[in-house]
Parts: C-alpha cells; sequence; structure tokens
DNA sequence: GTCAGTTAACCGTCCAGACGGTACAGTTAC
DNA sequence: GTAACTGTACCGTCTGGACGGTTAACTGAC
C-alpha cells in the first residue's frame, strides 16, 4: 500500500535475515528504513503489529507463488526446485524473515507457513500424481531453502536435484 | 565434564528450541539449570562462552554420528534419513540450536554446520557411489531437520524419503 | 589430629545500557 | 484540514556482566 510501510517491511526482513531477531529491534528497523521511530509507530502500533504485517506479506507472496507453479511451462516441481535456489527474491526474503520470526511466537506464525507448505505440496501433486515423489521432491525443496537460511553453499544442489527427478520421472 | 556444565548446556539447548534466542537469557538458563547466574558465569565467563560450548558439543555429537553412520547396518543412507527425524535425541538438540545461535553470530558459528554437512556428505557418498543421489538424499535430510526446527508436522516424510531412495536405488 | 591456607564451585546483588512503548508538539504535502 | 510523518523526551523492564561474598573439600605443617 504506502511506499513507506513497504520500506519498513523491508527493513524488517533485510534486518532478520542479515542479523537475526535480536537485531530486528524498533529503532533499528526504522533507521534502517531511514524513518523516525514515531513514523514506525504510526503505521505498526506496535512490534507485532509489524510481525503480522510480515505474515500478510508473506501469505500475498506465496498464493502468487503457487498460481505461477501451476501455470510454469517447465512444470510444477522444476518450477518448486529451482525458486528453492534462488533466494534474494521478494518471496525468499519474506520466507525467511517469517521462519525467523516464527522460532519466538510459536503456533500462529507457524500458520502461515503450515498452510503455505501444504499448497505447494497440493500443487507438486497434482503435476506429478505420485504422492511419495511429490514429498520428497519437496522436501529437497525444503533442505535448499534451509541451507540458504543457515548460510550455507551448497553448490551443485539444484543440478543434483533436477537429475534426480529426471530418474524418478522417466 | 562437570554435571552443571552439562545441565547449564542443556537448558540453554532447551530454551533455544522451545522459545528461540530471545528467551534464551543467562537469567533464564540458569534459572532452568536450577543454577544461580554467578554460577553460570563460573562456567561459562560471557555468553559468547556459553554458545561456543554449545558448538563444542554439537562438534563431539557430531562426529560420533558419522562414525555411527559408516557403521550402520542398514547403510549410511537409511541411517541418515531415519536419524533426521527423530528430533528429541542429544544430537538433534544440539544441531537445532547451533542452527538458531548461527542466525546471530554469523561465519564462526556456521563453520562447524557446514563442516558437519561436508563429512555426512562424504559418508553418504561412500555408500552411495553415486554424487547426485547423495546430493538427494542429504537435501531430504536437511529438508526433514529444516521442518522440525520450524515446528512444522509432516507425517510420513520419513517413509515416502525412504520408499525414493529404494526407487532410485533400485 | 588438627588447623591455617588454598582452591573449585557457586550465590546474590548491583549497575549501565538497551529495549518496547508512550506522549506530544511541531512540520510538510496535498 | 488532514494524513503522513519528524524529533525529543520520557518510563518501566530486561539484559549482560561485574563483583564481593560463601561453602565445602582438600593439602600440607606442626
Amino acid at each position: 500500500m504506502s511506499a513507506t510501510r513497504d520500506r519498513l517491511l523491508d527493513a524488517f526482513e533485510g534486518l532478520l535475515i542479515a542479523h537475526g531477531v535480536r537485531a530486528a529491534t524498533l529503532d533499528a528497523v526504522a533507521a534502517a528504513a531511514e524513518v523516525s521511530k514515531g513514523g514506525l509507530l504510526y503505521h505498526f502500533p506496535s512490534k507485532a503489529a509489524l510481525a503480522q504485517g510480515q505474515r500478510e506479506r508473506l501469505a500475498e507472496l506465496g498464493a502468487a507463488d503457487v498460481a505461477a507453479m501451476a501455470a510454469a511451462p517447465e512444470g510444477a516441481a522444476e518450477y518448486y526446485l529451482r525458486e528453492s535456489t534462488a533466494s534474494g527474491g521478494p518471496l525468499d526474503r519474506a520466507l525467511i524473515a517469517a521462519v525467523r520470526l516464527a522460532e519466538e511466537s510459536g503456533d500462529d506464525a507457524t500458520a502461515v507457513l503450515d498452510e503455505l507448505r501444504v499448497r505447494w505440496y497440493d500443487a507438486l501433486l497434482a503435476e506429478l500424481q505420485d504422492p511419495a515423489l511429490a514429498h520428497a521432491v519437496q522436501l529437497m525443496g525444503d533442505g535448499m531453502y534451509y541451507n540458504a537460511v543457515t548460510g550455507i553453499r551448497d553448490p551443485g544442489a539444484l543440478e543434483d536435484a533436477l537429475a534426480v527427478l529426471a530418474r524418478l520421472r522417466g
């Protein structure tokens, strides 16, 4: 909606990703977004509201990605694996930030992540028509995300995952 | 070594896993270990020392697991996948705690995780003799860990991963 | 055999700074 | 005039860490 609101969420996510939950203080977020603390609290009256705004952003980006996955010319599975390594995009940033937030606030925070996972699985199953294979593809994608989240570089992961997918399909 | 030292590390890991880095304060760790704050700081003179103690514990448990993996009768790959879902054991707890810690402290904290990953990969490769397959198995294991870390329940993940592994072997 | 001295293991309190949040009086752009 | 801010000054609480005790086991001298 508002440009400042988006800048604040960008800054919040950026701090969460780069330096973790401890670094994502209200002062730090405001400073990173080049907004005063009062300005931040104008848009998000509390830190919980800021976290909820982040979850809403993730839900929107996630829904868009599920739609793009179903429409992908290379197929849902390949699209999914490819996206799992392409860290740096808006969805990846939102996902990593949400995972970081979920570690503290428990249930309601993971609900968005849970539902998104189910939707991704459904899209994979629709294309692959094989529950175990769909599950395996999703797990490999999760693994690549996991490595991205923890900062672990894993060269060749995408190629090998795609190669294994091809074997299983063939 | 010391029983109190171990209790402190247990408490530290427990808080990191259940409520995240923000909850794992010196006071909270001391209280959970039923030790005074002064007692905690006797064993670990700073919070950084506490985190390093945790990493050292992970390195020890990890080395033991790699050895157990190579000696597993069901094979390294099956052992690895099975262990990836068995959350609650000492190694899993240490791993999750280390991942949480790594989000803040950056490079040197991820070094232990990085090296452990390489060792696991080597053990998988030694059994499977197939780089892409070894990589895929590791990614599926990572994915299951990732879900355990974020509190996502994923029933049937192990069975499906093992089924896919059997297909790829056969 | 006992008794001062040492040391490891731990307790409880204090403090400066950071944190989330409040309050509110201005300012700018439309 | 109203929405969207800025800037400053606060408040109460929490946090990491410093610090000065305390206790109990051990050690050697006499």
